[in-house]
DNA sequence: ACGACGTATGTAAAGGTTTACATCATTGTT
DNA sequence: AACAATGATGTAAACCTTTACATACGTCGT
């Protein structure tokens, strides 16, 4: 029973008196066998406690059980609840999960590659707006692949994300309901096409209640604290202040408030902010930040109902789903300050 | 080129005018073919693009080269830089991992021993104190294993993790130091071992500093934020006040901090607390959490290369790798108050 | 009573690799 | 000059499955 090696379909079928055709049969397709035979495998499987190899299974069938996940970084806060979306639906259908993270290096990116060309992989869910894989990619020969959050760029691949341009709006509109005309946009048009659209959102809410947009508040940034620091300090430095900061995500958002603090402002009296994304940290920030919820485990487990879809069909089921983005109010946001509207 | 079809060693095999076992030796034994063919054989590698089909491989060798990493749930933050760690000394090695979250269901367990038993994964590391596979686990067929954070139960496995009781007693020496005598232990004796060893800190440091322990400020929770919160109402309740927290981890911490919050207390003035992990949240808390720091992305990378000594020495290197913690002093701790120390 | 058909099972090939063993050529030793 | 030893390469088996095809048997219709 507790042999040194496992047992194969051949120990099986000695012990059932069957063929191992008919074990395998007897496995995969219980119709096509009778009834008492399947009965003689079920208790032969029992007694060894055989497991299918998946190798020689994958091998035989061209396809593994496996599904690649490459993003940029595992350690992202937005990360980790998508993987858990992914991996509970690649659970239920069978299917493992591999990941990876390139740290936007196309050397890495180079190094998964080969588990797609080794075999290893069915699948591919992507997390990064431009295949990773360098100027070598053969896309010819990517299998089914999904992106998740933003549009891939190389084209063809399906995605499923939030509609950020909707989750951008109610935002905006938020700030100006509660009567802020300056509202600045720290963005990043660069790092992901997600942050591109969001920057529209905003531009159609201003333009949508008839406020003039000041490009003199809106700045670029990369999404990181950082530069939400930073974009502070530049408003601060130009003196062309805005009521409040709408910020591309809650990184930059978190980066905002940690620089106004360090000025001595209040938030939300001397002004207001927004992020997006609710990483768990925003709850946590004082004043608790109010930003956009991304449903993250449902965008992973739609991502991956998607792929498996596509797998088993050749065919993607929807070339988009875009997600809902729910506004989730806290304390960062308020009326705008008489201090800096007086001019 | 960019056939439908993927190469293969005999493919290879035929453009180099040579056998497929000379292409298998000239890839994985170079020194054993003759520098004439090695050098024929790498051209035609690149004209077909050639790459080992990894099943057809682990097949043969009856090993693959994946590591299966579980944990009892990948949302955790701690777990997310150890993820990064082990997968950076995994890749290195040509090895790829594959995850499974478990939240502790024996069920979800055993589905993941299946990719043991049916040879998918060659490796695993633990994120549990306990095998998550149920009572049935026949622990002799696991594959080479390494815990991670804590001893597993089951023995001999070994494990790399941060030395828990040196840690505890760095954060019990501060608070002593500061002049707190009436020390709170929020603690979890039964989820993970490592906060037993913290506990074990805990008293160590006391005693050492000639402290009665006082049971009736040692409170059991569950490691989570809800518990931290609660153990400060038993507290209020039972008008046993402690001048400081000294909580398990992080979360327990900053549900201390927001009960306190809640009613009107000022941190440190009114109170001190730490935490142990140095999650990503702790530096935003208001005031910023003095905690004690686990080495993550290390722990991660220590384990992964336990691991894959293990696996090609048949033997592991160590029995137990234990790291340092570092205390990290931030704002969350002051000299005890008045208030509660007069009596 | 015989052929046609359907059902249950077995046989054997294929999938891509690694490697023990066999073969062959070449060099060195006596 | 004969032979041993060394080095390079080829042949073929093995790893474990799945499945197309072949076979055997029983049933039904006429």
């Amino acid at each position: 029973m507790s042999n040194s090696t496992p047992a194969t379909i051949e120990d099986v079928a000695r012990i059932a008196e069957v063929s191992i055709a008919t074990v395998s049969r007897a496995i995969h397709t219980p119709e096509k066998v009778a009834n008492s035979t399947r009965l003689k495998v079920n208790q032969a499987i029992a007694i060894t406690g055989y497991t299918t190899n998946a190798m020689a299974r994958s091998l035989r069938l061209g396809r593994s059980n496996m599904i690649l996940v490459v993003a940029p970084d595992i350690g992202d806060p937005n990360f980790s609840n998508i993987l858990v979306g992914l991996e509970n639906e690649a659970r239920a259908h069978g299917y493992g999960i591999l990941i990876g993270h390139t740290q936007n290096d196309a050397q890495r990116g180079l190094e998964y590659l080969k588990f797609l060309n080794s075999n290893q992989a069915a699948g591919l869910i992507l997390f990064t707006g431009i295949l990773p894989f360098g100027h070598q990619t053969m896309t010819a020969r990517l299998p089914p692949s999904v992106g998740v959050f933003e549009p891939v760029f190389n084209g063809g691949i399906p995605y499923v994300g939030v509609d950020d341009v909707e989750g951008a709006r109610k935002a905006v509109d938020l700030l100006l309901a509660e009567g802020h005309r300056k509202i600045a946009f720290i963005g990043d048009s660069r790092t992901r096409l997600a942050y591109a659209r969001r920057r529209e959102g905003y531009d159609a809410g201003l333009d949508a209640a008839g406020v003039a947009p000041d490009m003199r508040i809106v700045l670029e940034g990369d999404g990181t604290l950082e530069s939400g620091r930073h974009a502070v300090e530049q408003l601060f430095m130009r003196d062309t202040l805005p009521t409040a900061f709408m910020c591309v995500n809650d990184q930059t958002a978190i980066g905002v408030m940690i620089g106004l603090n360090a000025r001595g402002y209040d938030i939300p009296k001397d002004f207001s902010v927004t992020g997006f994304d609710d990483v768990p940290q925003a709850v946590f920030m004082s004043p608790p930040l109010t930003t956009i919820r991304q449903p993250r485990t449902l965008i992973g487990k739609q991502a991956m109902a998607l792929l498996l879809e596509f797998l088993s069909d050749g065919q993607p089921a929807e070339t988009e789903i875009l997600l809902r983005p729910d506004l989730v109010v806290r304390n960062s946001v308020g009326a705008p300050s008489r201090r800096w509207t007086k001019r």
